[in-house]
DNA sequence: GTGCTATGATACTGACCGGTAACTCTCTTG
DNA sequence: CAAGAGAGTTACCGGTCAGTATCATAGCAC
């Protein structure tokens, strides 16, 4: 039934003849990816997402495993995005861990002044997915840990005494400053999160 | 087929004797929060709750409209229960607005430490629930809403020069603590929200 | 007793879920 | 030209989802 008419025959050839087109899997998953973030992961469907990246189910399951290994992918590709941006940003002030910090919150500070932002994708899929063996789960605490160590490194060189507890107050605002943005919005707290972060530093230099 | 045993009638007969047994809607209600709040609101379905709470799909269908509603209730109790304690704390510090945030963050730092925690119901949901209809939005954003303008007002009180700004920075260390907890767990940076109120509390009553 | 209310039990709807089978088409590479 | 890889299409699987209809049973109030 319903038999695809001809108009559809040619759109379907036109766009196949575009070799600029991006290959399936890519655009599965930067469609997955992107409903993830906005929709929530167990709010979209892996039909949804085929249908979004203009395809099948069927070639969603031949680039992926699963729907699970799919989430967890995304998650590492953001693992990978975050740490690329931070590092370039930290060779730009080299030696001087102070003003890697403040560089650090104002790119988070602008994040989540974005209106269309909700958090953090790592923090927000830790909410969503319970199940305490999801693939994704890994990949989730991996990145939050190694954030903290990184923290606490910047800090450490930055010879506050108790580098340890400033890097958690400092991961503390940071995680605040994405879930607010998803119950009180761009005008909430969250744009305050660059001077709370100047006061604790400064706090802390101050007693060292 | 499958008629019920003599067994299975007489252990329902019992159950159905004891005048202590709470109601069919008082079962699902409290099942309903402890399995939305333990494993998510979206991975849990009417008829496990109803299965829980040892009832069935009907009772818990002729005493809540809908999930989306059981849901919203869920939460709107939460926030009662939430204000009950908060007003019972500080009313147990009238007069001195330093010691109410103090027992606050103290309350605070009590449930983060706990393993079994999940972080914030409301802040949860909002993660969870991306439909921005959705009768529990309404519920979620009211409840952080008057917790922002609550410490304002308790910020105030302290005498603090900008007592906005001090409010939102607490605001951001109480939401992150805990979030932090679903990825490092109790462990984690929440574990140090205490101290972060307190630095940041002194900062600003020492720029006074 | 007679109702009334709350609860239970079972079966069902239609939609959607993640995942798979089988076949076709088209483009690329040798 | 031939062969193979990537991709599209359609139909299907078993299971679960939220929500409903129907009938039976129990306890309570009058």
């Amino acid at each position: 039934m319903t038999k695809p008419s001809n108009g559809q025959l040619r759109l379907r050839a036109l766009r196949k003849r575009d070799a600029n087109r991006p290959s399936a899997r890519k655009r599965i998953f930067d469609t997955a990816s992107e409903l993830f973030y906005l929709k929530g992961i167990r709010a979209v469907g892996v039909e949804t997402i085929a249908a979004e990246a203009n395809t099948t189910k069927m070639s969603l399951y031949r680039n992926f495993p699963s729907k699970d290994e799919l989430v967890a992918e995304w998650l590492r590709e953001h693992d990978a995005n975050f740490w690329q941006t931070w590092e370039a940003m930290a060779s730009r002030h080299p030696e001087d861990p102070r003003r890697q910090l403040k560089a650090a919150f104002a790119l988070l500070a602008k994040h989540v002044a974005d209106p269309k932002a909700r958090g953090c994708p790592m923090a927000n899929a830790a909410v969503e997915l319970t199940e305490k063996d999801h693939p994704a789960r890994k990949v989730i605490e991996t990145h939050k840990a190694k954030l903290r160590a990184r923290l606490a490194q910047i800090c450490a060189q930055m010879g506050t005494r108790d580098s340890r507890l400033l890097a958690d107050q400092l991961f503390l605002l940071m995680e605040g400053a994405q879930v607010t943005t998803q119950t009180l919005g761009a005008r909430g707290p969250a744009r305050n999160v660059a001077r709370a972060a100047e006061m604790l530093i400064g706090a802390h230099l101050r007693a060292s």
